[in-house]
DNA sequence: ATCAGCGCCGGGAAAATTTCACGACGTTGC
DNA sequence: GCAACGTCGTGAAATTTTCCCGGCGCTGAT
């Protein structure tokens, strides 16, 4: 019996690189592929692959958006991320959204075949250095945003990495400038930061900012 | 005659997918990979390879610096870049740095080998979505921070982006609070910006910030 | 040679923002 | 009931940002 698979990336030369290793393997068989989110659910609901290989950064709907629609449609999905952020909050994001693995693209190709034959076999995977990440970020505990900030203090962390002043984040809120700025302030202070710089800089390396480079000018 | 290949990325998956695209073209061979810019200029000086396929945002010395160095040993080397980031920042840097073709890697893999093909025969290779992107930042003229910036100013972005504090940067640079503030002021002025955080935003999307999520805690 | 233009450096003062201390309200949990 | 906490807001001090200014040195044109 071969396992089916399910190959999504929007980089068509990369699910070429990632189709000639599989291949290699007995047992593999790539059924599909997508190159964005909503392609793969759509792929998912009609090819039932027993594995699906996801990216994280794609266009429209990303990785971890769409691993979290696969596993509502089916709880028992098995979903491995492979994907260039070697940075451990992607990792619990993806995993905390229903990953069952989590591999850097970094990591040599035998590190992926036996990942996809330890999440089809049931187990979880995790590649070395994204184990290695998590150990630190557990040490050296970097406030890692999202624990520490109420619900309120990160609705206004993402609105101020999006959205521009604090007057209109204060409309969107609902509230008055004054309370956006005391948050602002607080936000910094909970974070350990002391410029906006480098709170960009730190919601960049923990993901809650996403976008690398989309939407130039 | 068939002409030689050198493939530089830093991931091995996506390096077996170059190949296998370019194995199926007559008339090309993959001679040698490295995974970081290093490694790609010391294996163009002992392999002396025609073509050079290039990834951008890799470990250490990253490709437009690799570029750089490759062009300064040959002056005639062809390199080619392809890269994920469609934005038109990365591919003015990497046209400056020497590299005769910019494609990013949403490209489906005929436009590869045509780029391929192009730059050996002695062309310049852009592809089409850069070359998009490229007219309508002429159009709608985001103000493309290394033009309308001083050296001065932009050596102070630079350090607002890397360091800290405005005391520590007078520092480094031997000025005063005063000074460093004044500039902080009038590039934020000059790039049209009205806060900290769209100026990394800016930054971030022009190229001149360019580490995605390297060195988490 | 003179002068205008510009990059660079910083002072001063007004304006805006950030920060801190504090109070109020509702919820939750012991 | 009450302590703990999240949320919202005020006010006033501290700091930063911004704007306007003058001075210096260089370059290029007249």
């Amino acid at each position: 019996m071969t396992a089916t698979i399910l190959l999504v990336d929007d980089h068509s030369v990369v699910r070429e690189g990632y189709r000639s290793v599989l291949q290699k393997q007995p047992g593999l068989r790539v059924i599909a592929e997508a190159g964005d989110g909503a392609e793969a659910y759509r792929l998912f609901k009609s090819e039932a692959p027993d594995l699906v290989i996801m990216d994280l950064s794609m266009p429209g709907i990303g990785g971890v958006e769409a691993v979290r629609r696969i596993r509502q449609w089916d709880k028992a999905a098995k979903i491995l991320v492979f994907t260039m952020h070697e940075n451990a909050g992607f990792a619990v994001q993806a995993i905390r959204a229903g990953a069952r693995g989590y591999v850097t693209k970094t990591s040599p190709p035998e590190t992926l075949v036996r990942a996809v034959m330890d999440v089809l076999a049931g187990k979880i995977a995790i590649s070395p250095d994204i184990d290695h990440e998590l150990a630190l970020s557990r040490i050296s505990g970097e406030s890692s945003a999202a624990d520490v900030l109420t619900p309120r203090e990160f609705e206004v962390l993402r609105l101020l990495l999006a959205e521009n002043t604090t007057d209109e984040i204060a409309e969107t809120l609902h509230v008055s400038p004054k309370t956006v700025a005391n948050l602002h302030s607080l936000i910094k202070d909970k974070l350990g930061v002391g410029s906006d710089i480098e709170l960009v800089r730190l919601a960049l390396r923990q993901g809650i900012l996403t976008q690398p480079d989309l939407g130039d000018a």
